[in-house]
DNA sequence: ACCTGAACACCGTTCAAGT
DNA sequence: ACCTGAACACCGTTCAAGT
């Protein structure tokens, strides 16, 4: 059982920033499905009540959690180049999403509301910008920018749930090994391309093979 | 309210096919968070413990969902080239997830729950397969299967997101219209790209803007 | 082996009552 | 205006009891 220690002297008053900060730690430390209004109230030593006053409902919550820490990892000083720009966005969505591992479920659920919430266009506005930077055609800027942004999103999604399935103390060379192993083992008639790059898997570093994907789609972009 | 109507007789026997067959109906028909076991068993005319009896739990429910779908999708004659036949695939996965939005998010959790489950590495096989075909270097199939995996996914779930935001009787052109002008009333000092880009959100087919991703990102993995 | 359905634990949300 | 916390509605899951 993870303790959870109340943080709080309740002098200072409650506010929805404070609620919204506390909510990131927990979400951090035990994880989205345990972070529940009894977990939180406790740790702000408070009431249910209390919450609903400053947040409207538990999805609001969680929007402005995501949005918090997406803002501050989209805050990045120009880096020369529009390739170099749009490495340091995708590596900053990268690091978030991987020290922030809900944020990947997050996301990808307010991808799938749509046009409501403001994160998701954050983002693509973030990605586009500089993809505009490159000189390609108009007519391309959408779909390339699209592009863009569902593999740094899908990508550093599928980052961070190996990470978390390897728990913050795993050893990562292991868990390679086991990944390679694993697909070696399948079925040859079912999954003959897995098993034969599984070998690749095994020794290859997760940042580099995430911006070679970058390029690969910034070379698409460029053609 | 959306009535639901028990379908059966329960003369036929329950059985787990029958129990998924009956949840991807109403996960079409009432949508995921209406899915409940309530409204299953008033479906199947049964008690919870009968549904417990064929299946461990809801997730694995869902999983079992997901995965009947996704195999009937990924079931496809090949096409010809092997563009042809990423196209094929690619567009098969647009469509089931076109006609079953809740798969958008299923597949996404699945992807975050990372080596567990079999729907998303069958999805990847069936991808890097055909991209195996094309001639590009060993090195590059990871990077350029993930990279169009995660492109086809994101973007057939977007598509999703917007079809579900419609309504099954929505006006296309109307919807577009409204979110290209939307777009236009942002500030222009926060989104310049998305306001700028707005016009062409307002004339452009789905499928046609989908498959031009998929050809920038074939273009890039061919470089 | 397969099914019933009441009971349980838990969760998000509300609201009358307080300060 | 802001907070308390008991009460409510709902949900997934269990399990003793039936066939």
């Amino acid at each position: 059982m993870t303790r959870v220690t109340p943080r709080t002297r309740r002098s200072e008053a409650l506010s929805r920033e404070r609620i919204v900060e506390a909510a990131i730690e927990l979400l951090d430390t035990v994880g989205e499905d345990r972070l529940t209004f009894k977990v939180l109230t406790e740790r702000l030593a408070t009431g249910a009540g209390a919450i609903y006053w400053h947040v409207a409902n538990k999805g609001e919550l969680l929007d402005a959690a995501t949005e918090a820490v997406i803002a501050a990892a989209l805050t990045i000083e120009p880096a020369g180049s529009p390739r170099a720009d749009i490495h340091a966005v995708a590596l900053a969505l990268f690091e978030a999403i991987d020290e922030h591992p809900w944020l990947a479920t997050q996301l990808a659920l307010q991808l799938s509301r749509s046009p409501s919430g403001t994160v998701t266009p954050r983002i693509f506005e973030s990605i586009g910008r500089r993809v505009s930077a490159l000189d390609v055609p108009e007519s391309t800027l959408f779909t390339a920018s699209s592009a863009l942004m569902h593999y740094i999103l899908g990508a550093a999604g599928q980052n961070a749930a190996n990470a978390r399935f390897l728990g913050p103390d795993g050893d990562r060379a292991e868990f390679l090994a086991a990944a390679s192993k694993a697909w070696e083992a399948l079925d040859p008639e079912e999954y003959p391309f897995t098993r034969a790059i599984a070998a690749q898997m095994r020794d290859h570093d997760d940042r580099e093979q995430f911006l070679a994907g970058i390029d690969l789609i910034l070379t698409g972009i460029r053609s």
